[in-house]
DNA sequence: TTATATTCTTAGCTGAGCCTAATCTTTTTT
DNA sequence: AAAAAAGATTAGGCTCAGCTAAGAATATAA
């Protein structure tokens, strides 16, 4: 019985990750406030609850309230830390305006590979620590050289 | 008549890079080309193909050889330099593997918005640029305190 | 130049993932 | 408690993007 060893495909990675956003702030989702969340309609919103209760990863049972598994709340966490990470990275790095750095880290968090992230997380470490002024001003200096903030995202 | 404005799906991004790649080992690309490089099976060319030309994004007549046009070529080169800039700044910047860095510009150059992407030329350029040592060298010593080459990707 | 092999296309199926419309359930008002 | 409203589910449809199988077109070999 293995435990569904296949990847997530990018939409139930998003229902999960909006279920676990929305568990912090409530107790428990609610398939309309998941819907919202994602701008779905309510029937998209059944049918990947059904999809992500065959998985085990949310408890599921209709009309009653949704919450996350223990595997389902730690694969949550695993795609809501690519987020954070591409996220962090955009702002405090590249100098990306918050809603274009929040947006791409949404298309991206999806298909960022384990090894890149962890390259990641150490590099912006490395670049943002508090205890070390030379690297600190580098990236200052980097961000004072390019500091054109229009809009040519997308 | 506008020229069909709408987004081109990952998928056909993909043709159109590999098309790209194909034009510029030969002189034009075959179906089995495409597939081969793509890993799909002949059909399901056919059926890309079909829908590029209906975007005028390539030169397609059933059991002729395929070129991109000039719209075509251009959104190419368009994927293809996603692609070589988040490449390059995973191998040259944090500092992984080339076939980890390769597979995940695959995965990730489908979302990069334009403006993560600018930033990120400025950023690898800044940080490489022969001329300056004080930024290559806090690139050298970044990667020289995390040289644990495993496989952790994916 | 036939025969064979390769390549390409068509037709039709599948699964995801979204939608609308209709039909439950459950909750809230009156 | 009955009626109304809100929320959730089912049924059925659509698009995309892959697949297989069968057949057409082209290329190669005998």
């Amino acid at each position: 019985m293995e435990p569904s060893r296949k990847r997530l495909s990018a939409s139930l990675e998003d229902y999960l990750e909006a279920i676990y956003h929305i568990e912090k702030r409530k107790q428990a989702a609610r398939a309309k406030d998941i819907g919202a969340s994602l701008h779905v309609k309510g029937s998209s919103v059944t049918g990947a609850l059904q999809a992500l209760a065959e998985r085990k990863l949310v408890n599921y049972a209709p009309y009653d309230v949704i919450t996350l598994t223990g595997k389902g709340r730690s694969l949550a966490r695993d795609v809501v830390s690519r987020h954070q990470v591409l996220r962090k990275f955009f702002v405090d790095v590249l100098d990306v305006e918050e809603e274009v750095a929040e947006k791409a880290a949404c298309g991206m968090e999806h298909s960022v590979p384990r090894r890149i992230l962890q390259q990641l997380i150490r590099f912006v470490e490395y670049f943002t620590q508090e205890t070390d002024d030379e690297r600190r001003r580098l990236i200052e200096d980097f961000k004072s050289r390019y500091t054109d903030k229009q809009d040519s995202h997308d």
